[in-house]
DNA sequence: CAATTCTGAGAATGATCATTCTCGGGTTCG
DNA sequence: CGAACCCGAGAATGATCATTCTCAGAATTG
């Protein structure tokens, strides 16, 4: 979506009937809702599920009105594709962040991966990845949320495959793919078992790979 | 697993000692009804999710009537959790007995296991698995889900630790573990992408694992 | 066969779902 | 200042949700 002014001014919630703003420049205050609205659902999407998260929810939280969500996005399934898209953002962002500043060569990058991950799993609020878990929860029979998920994994496994070829990997393409294997499983487990260390476990795997 | 509708009126069952769910003495008819729901259930769950699956489409496809359901189960709840019990117990029949025929020593057998899982992926009606889909619809948030999945695991993975020791692994608990891993990122990474060969990526890792 | 209990198909219930409508109040502009 | 316009808060809509109620007929029992 063309993002040109980023201020995010969030409005009070549950305003009272009287409060208006002061003056905004105009398309402001859409795009202020627009964000209260996606971080809002981002936070129930990511507690909850998404078809458990009505759209009531949603507004009462954010204090926006049902009428700007619908002018926004048209739809709750726009909505949702829309917070995915910048949970995913929001996630790359982390963690190429936090791959950035790793000591060390390439080597030492690609497993970072996993210590980001173990970072990342002993979050308070970590629910797994909110992709993966919509494509569970639709059980990959929605082509949009399958397209999100993909477009989002695609430049987390181009940087991986940078660093393998900046480490002199024969065949960097199966490692790629093999790392990319590795950080699911340790995602899904960590979720299902409540177990930050399967990101050590992860690493330990990904370690051997790389001899 | 949070039910929406709380008004719960627990009618007094006649629970058969041993018996694994809460559920009126057990006749003939009451089994046959039970079975159809649950198959039906099954269906329905692995296909579209959960929470969204209706009691209606359940009762219309399985041709059992509304209250047999709740006088067999007393809630979707409680359905949803036999369900998933069944569900996995039929994987991990279906399991145990394809590596029984694998030829070969445990090392082969533990191979097979990825094997297997390439067959399970093959299959036109794969979905993902259905516990672990569960446990990502509800973000880890249900109890109940979370106990069916751990103790569904449990059996797989001592079966697995019974392979390594036959195998004459040193540390076969690690080992274990990161087969599990294995095994996660192949079933989720086969769901994210439609792709058959997670499982032969799996299945090299474990084979670099093993020496 | 008569009296009683049990079953279940369908309607009822009330909550919640996503989406749309209404219309009063604010903004814009001539 | 006044007319035309836009926005949004809240009500309305209609579908669907899980669960319960009703009551005619089947099954069981004396």
């Amino acid at each position: 979506m063309a993002s040109k002014n980023m201020r995010a001014r969030l409005p009070a919630p549950t305003a009272a009937p009287g409060a208006k703003f002061a003056a905004p420049a105009p398309g402001a205050r859409g795009l202020a809702a627009r964000s209260a609205l996606i971080e809002t659902a981002i936070r129930l999407f990511c507690r909850q599920g998404i078809n458990a998260t009505g759209i009531d929810a949603i507004i009462n939280r954010s204090g926006v009105a049902r009428m700007t969500l619908y002018k926004q996005f048209g739809s709750k399934d726009a909505l949702v594709a829309a917070v995915l898209e910048a949970e995913g953002a929001a996630w790359r962002a982390w963690f190429f962040a936090r791959l950035a500043c790793v000591e060390g060569g390439p080597k030492a990058r690609l497993l970072a991966i996993f210590d980001a991950l173990g970072e990342w799993f002993a979050r308070d609020d970590y629910f797994g990845c909110a992709l993966m878990n919509a494509v569970a929860e639709y059980r990959n029979q929605s082509p949009a949320v399958l397209a999100v998920t993909q477009a989002h994994k695609k430049p987390v496994l181009e940087y991986i495959r940078s660093l393998c070829d900046a480490a002199g990997v024969e065949d960097s393409a199966t490692l790629v793919s093999q790392i990319d294997l590795l950080m699911d499983g340790a995602i899904v487990k960590s979720l299902i078992q409540r177990d930050v260390k399967a990101a050590k476990e992860a690493r330990a795997i990904a370690s051997a790979l790389l001899r």
